[in-house]
DNA sequence: ATAATATACTACAAAAATGTAGCATTTTAT
DNA sequence: ATAAAATGCTACATTTTTGTAGTATATTAT
């Protein structure tokens, strides 16, 4: 599962607005081009307009912008607001077999794996994917 | 996120099955030690043994056993099992900003990130969880 | 001023995941 | 034979997540 279809979408959002050249993101222009449902759509712009990913205007060319530099946002940061900073912290083998006896023998393991990823997810920008994006873009022109 | 709650369920029943030295477990023992709600915890040892990773015996002095040897389960198959095997599969862009351009940015990141991670849930056995669990008791009790 | 085009908010609806209850069936000890 | 102790099954209840509808509010072009 990994990731819940909200937080997705939030990513598919931010994704898709850090790799186009607008300035200003009205929602049904996202609607058009991301297919996430359109209310559900909005109310997920007002939410990462409050957690201060994004700013909104609003009235006639309003739209959503991004609040802060590409560079200082990065995937962790995303997911976190979404899921909840312990979304990404829960023992594997869950609660009883590890906490009743003593940490449970797959918690090493499981912290490393999980920590690679969570580094990956850290280190990786909205600046960066989208240097990444426009690099490929002229590789596949080409 | 990453896993549902019935999967760490599923691992927690399976986890202590393996570090444990009993034949058989009955549901109501498990039931006991790991406090997984009861009915859900017997729809589940159910379908686990649906699924291949223990067997059942009815009637009295019935319960679960494992249906293969420990070795031969690893963490991905029961993950796999209980969320289908696409679950760790899907871009984490998700469809829209991937599929509707060109494979998105994010995706080698990701799944290189990703794959590290079901690297090592796959490397890992049940077997190997009761053998690290087994020693660090002994440390432990020292 | 007014109409058009935006976002914000609230309440509800549907679907999926999780949890509960109760009875049917199987096996075995007595 | 019968009671006890176990799993199997079905239907329902609750909670959480996801999706929808409609109205209020703000801004700007005309």
């Amino acid at each position: 599962m990994i990731l819940s279809k909200t937080t997705e979408y939030a990513l598919s959002i931010l994704g898709f607005m850090a790799t186009r050249n607008r300035e200003l993101y009205p929602a049904e222009y996202l609607y058009a081009q991301l297919k996430i449902p359109r209310q559900y759509l909005r109310r997920l712009l007002t939410d990462l307009t409050k957690k201060g990913f994004i700013a909104s205007t609003r009235g006639r060319n309003g739209g959503f912008v991004f609040a802060r530099d590409l560079s200082t946002i990065n995937f962790s940061q995303v997911i976190d607001a979404m899921e909840g900073p312990e979304a990404m912290n829960t023992c594997l083998l869950g609660f009883a077999a590890c906490i009743a006896d003593h940490p449970c023998a797959m918690h090493d393991l499981w912290l490393e794996a999980r920590a690679k990823m969570v580094e990956t997810l850290t280190k990786t920008s909205l600046a960066d994917l989208r240097e990444k994006y426009l690099k490929d873009q002229v590789t596949n022109d080409k």
